[in-house]
DNA sequence: GTCTATATAATGATAGAC
DNA sequence: GTCTATCATTATATAGAC
């Protein structure tokens, strides 16, 4: 296990290209640059440029699977666990501003597209939607908990967007410190 | 004025397909196809594809400028008028729901080819931040009116942002009618 | 103003040597 | 497993006839 495998390494690279400046507009050449190794190594691991995007939107969802996990450790209420996620767009400020959020922003491309991956890209949003309804069906059984997760999303999404279209921080960090509270509105019943 | 100019028609098609399919797919083969031209002939009304975009944004943006004149004149109260602006997504549901919102996808595109129209494409959303900002400062002077309409830009964009991931219409009817209800808890002062 | 023909560069993808 | 050709296709863009 000492060797970095070429397949996982072209996926990591691909995984932030397709990200930071699109699925369609990263080539084989952006990805073979930055790795140093030739365009026709590529399809030694795979035959078509769809199978890189199936394997980034892979990765993703270990990924966000790995991120959920650690929040359940991190967050010792639902309400706090909740806060871990409504928090990364302040987390990944710096990036979002420039690219959005990967999520939304590979949904609505491969949507334009209309791209076969376009269901398994949505398969990230439905892992987020699950375990926020998970948290909020913790908090009580009397809420709508899947209606009140696809509302984070849905906030969380506006802003994200907001923040590529005009770069403000503050108006950011307002509505950040406004879900949170509004999160707790919710409490747990003894 | 009979003949309808080519400049425009060209325009027009494009302003549909940079929508649909995303500036960057969209190829002059797609615009020319459909217009019964040939690919020759764009350069003699455009030196080069980015000229393309700004026409089409300012298209769009004469647009935005036509309709919001037509919502103050359909609205009698500041209120009725930023509702006609909520209720866009549910009267364009079915192109949001298979493309997401013209104003947003595009300004998120432009952001990660890093463009240098991004900023153009973002006074689309300049245009409508400003009439909402009126509308609400035309509700009271003792609110943050600014604030107000990022909140309801924001709010728009997440909807069409779930809207094209999960393609719910309910929740979105829902969504909407909550915001229609949030816009009514400000009122004018007598 | 519109067309055909063409230049040029880049793309995804293949074949085969090492 | 990686490389160097190479192919076929497509893209933006140009030149010049009509």
């Amino acid at each position: 296990m000492e060797k970095i495998d070429t397949r996982d390494r072209i996926i990591a690279i691909a995984d932030d290209l397709f990200y930071q400046q699109g699925f369609e507009h990263t080539s084989f050449k952006d990805i073979a640059n930055l790795l140093n190794i030739s365009r026709g190594n590529f399809y030694h691991h795979f035959k078509t440029k769809d199978q890189i995007l199936s394997g980034v939107i892979e990765r993703r969802l270990k990924k966000t699977k790995a991120m959920l996990e650690e929040w359940e450790k991190q967050g010792d209420t639902p309400n706090q666990r909740i806060k871990c996620y409504i928090r990364i767009v302040d987390a990944n400020w710096d990036k979002i501003k420039d690219f959005g959020c990967p999520v939304g922003t590979l949904s609505n491309e491969l949507a334009k597209l209309n791209h076969l991956n376009r269901k398994d890209a949505t398969k990230v949003f439905t892992l987020f939607r699950e375990w926020l309804r998970k948290q909020f069906t913790q908090i009580s059984h009397n809420i709508d908990a899947d209606n009140l997760a696809l509302q984070v999303l849905s906030w969380s999404q506006g802003i994200a967007t907001m923040a590529t279209a005009f770069q403000d921080k503050s108006y950011a960090e307002q509505e950040i410190s406004k879900m949170c509270h509004w999160v707790d509105t919710y409490r747990r019943e003894k």
